[in-house]
DNA sequence: TAGATTGTTAATCGATTAACAATC
DNA sequence: TAGATTGTTAATCGATTAACAATC
């Protein structure tokens, strides 16, 4: 089992965990098909089923899947029985709105430190959390054995927050500034720059 | 030329084209090659030139790119020679963030209107903009011949704001919200969900 | 010139889909 | 049982890479 999965694989469950949990929450589904969560997903049903078995059986011919099973097995697959600590890097405008944003907890995140190097923003307060002096980042990180981080300072600033987080454990970063990240093997990256995502999406405007 | 191009490799040109713009006006360099651009990005050389070969003959053999010249070509590829208006729908914490964000302008957009349906936030002051009542978008969108929106409402709203935007015209939609949107065919749509992207990470930890 | 690098071809690699036996 | 749907195989489709002639 689980020989080589293929990322493009494990970048899917997370949008099937979300979709299953919309059916089973939302609209108090107790079972799924392949066909209809792919019809809600813009996806292959065979697409699904194939992405599913990389990790075993969870479905029943006839039937399809029963969803709050389903749900308990991508979440042990995608390590979410924990809840995870991430630190936050940069309290400006977007460091707000995700230091305030309360759909992480829910889905296995929480955002438990948020640092900046600005004094006028060292010490203020954001839901429950103290933005604090990021000259500690690397005491607060070891200390606390954390192993993501989302960066949220400029496109200056992210190559050297990212070197300093890696060199203290970190080993998953999602990324908002608009710039490529390197990192050592090992450490796994995102990215979210929503001018790439436009200009991706202009080119198929007239 | 440009039969049917990949949309993966569309989705690489705003990288690429960040990155040039990274080298020309933060590192002042006047060339460089499809090698140095891959090691960069962590792509391979013969996977740059392939892309762009979709588009033309931009490089000279022994010398490389000009990355002004290949900058330009790549805005006018990506239709990025003009500057395109953007309707902002959801004034929250992340609504704020974005519409506050600098970096929309110097690369080809401009949010120039933020809509939300709170009476304590319409009227509200945002960086230029001021928040409009939600019940105006439809007038906005159309008045203004607007093909782009980005949403930063919640997901028991996304839906019924896409609709709303793609009756009055509106073909690319980059989404905040962290639910899938069905949108007909000839519509763009992106995701940033923040969840979803830590949880690919979550994976690889052990 | 010699060295470097392009654009392109063909080969390889990997992902998606169609189809169906198994079975609930 | 009859209908539905799984998990899986093989075929198809598409993307990446290696290699190199052309040429700056």
């Amino acid at each position: 089992m689980a020989r080589e999965i293929p990322d493009i694989v494990i970048g899917r469950l997370p949008v099937y965990l979300r979709e299953l949990t919309r059916l089973a929450e939302d609209e108090g589904k107790i079972n799924t098909s392949s066909h209809e969560l792919g019809k809600r997903l813009g996806i292959s049903s065979a697409q699904i089923r194939k992405d599913l078995s990389h990790f075993g059986e969870f479905g029943k011919q006839g039937t399809g899947y029963h969803i709050k099973y389903l749900i308990e097995q991508l979440r042990d697959i995608l390590h979410l029985t924990q809840e995870w600590d991430v630190v936050l890097v940069g309290a400006g405008y977007l460091g707000h709105a995700l230091a305030h944003y309360h759909g992480f907890h829910r889905r296995g995140f929480r955002i438990s430190w948020v640092f900046d190097n600005d004094p006028a923003k060292i010490g203020l307060k954001m839901d429950e959390l103290v933005v604090q002096d990021v000259a500690d980042l690397e005491k607060v990180v070891s200390e606390n054995n954390v192993k993501m981080a989302i960066i949220a300072v400029s496109a200056n600033q992210a190559q050297a927050i990212t070197d300093r987080l890696v060199a203290v454990g970190i080993q998953s970063i999602l990324s908002y500034a608009p710039i490529h990240l390197n990192v050592p093997p090992g450490v796994e990256i995102s990215y979210s720059d929503p001018v790439v995502q436009l200009q991706r999406m202009t080119y198929y405007l007239a």
